[in-house]
DNA sequence: TTACCAGTTGAGAATCTTTGCAACTGACGT
DNA sequence: ACGTCAGTTGCAAAGATTCTCAACTGGTAA
């Protein structure tokens, strides 16, 4: 798998790095109050390669501490979604799923056959977007950008 | 408003044109079957400016036929959303609300103070993306990419 | 360490979306 | 026109997500 100036393979350097962000300063710094749930959920989210929705984070939590409700679940995927500490994907009507963003962004490609989730970041789209964003007046707070693909087929 | 070569907005050509695309034709060639919910439900959305959620556009439907159930909509609303036709926006929880693609693809800009929605076009970052899928082994089928952002604040 | 209070939680109701299935209907060939 | 059948539909039920609200609890300041 090769390697360009322009983007590079995040999953890559996640596995290489093997280290968790610090979740709690960042989010403590920015005024989120650090309740047990919380502290739970973003340590599921933090030690998990897959990525679980929101029942199966449920179910892993209450094995911890079972007066975890669903509806703290799913308002934690929330808050942190918007504070760029995970990512949703959603797939075909099925369930929303997450995963840690790894501190650093990153956008997606999905397999649209399998599911399969690459990570990738490419500089100069994201220069691209504040260029537009600019000229339009807005600054960007965050952004999503998804590619759905299929493997490409070889001469067959 | 100025227009650069690397962009445009496309919510200006919309309204100049001002001509609704021919989904029936598309969808046909797509080996889709027009019935008479989904003629209902495409010619709400092509006729109009907001960006209604399923149940608006239901209620809009069984004013027309009210044979018309909800699962049909949203079930139409998935179909033109795989096939390109239309968008789909959630802002902070609240249900999907749908708008109609113009034909063309666009991405969008989200204001997340007030919801609206710039609708944009950049060549520059589709090619960005196209190589990036291709050296993963990857041909695109669709994406999505959603700036979300702010109104730029002048010299207070 | 204690009291305070805005932010958070759990529980369940409400809302939104998808699904299973039997009945129905476009599109195609005759 | 007519029959055929895979693709669609309506309905009801299940599944997913958000909301309401009274009780609770982190963080802060005395």
């Amino acid at each position: 798998m090769q390697l360009t100036s322009i983007w590079r393979i995040v999953g890559v350097m996640k596995h290489a790095l093997n280290q968790k962000p610090n979740y709690e300063k960042e989010l403590r710094k920015a005024g989120v109050r650090i309740t047990r749930p919380r502290r739970i959920i973003i340590d599921i989210l933090t030690s998990t390669e897959d990525h679980p929705d929101a029942m199966k984070i449920f179910h892993r939590a209450i094995e911890i501490d079972d007066s975890i409700s669903l509806s703290t679940v799913y308002r934690t995927m929330n808050l942190l979604e918007e504070m760029g500490a995970i990512h949703r994907h959603a797939f075909n009507g099925g369930p929303s799923r997450f995963e840690q963003a790894h501190g650093e962004h990153h956008d997606h490609l999905i397999d649209i056959d399998t599911g399969a989730v690459v990570e990738f970041k490419s500089d100069k789209i994201e220069k691209l977007q504040e260029e537009i964003a600019k000229s339009l007046g807005y600054d960007i707070v965050h952004h999503r950008l998804e590619l759905y693909g299929r493997k490409t087929r070889h001469s067959s």
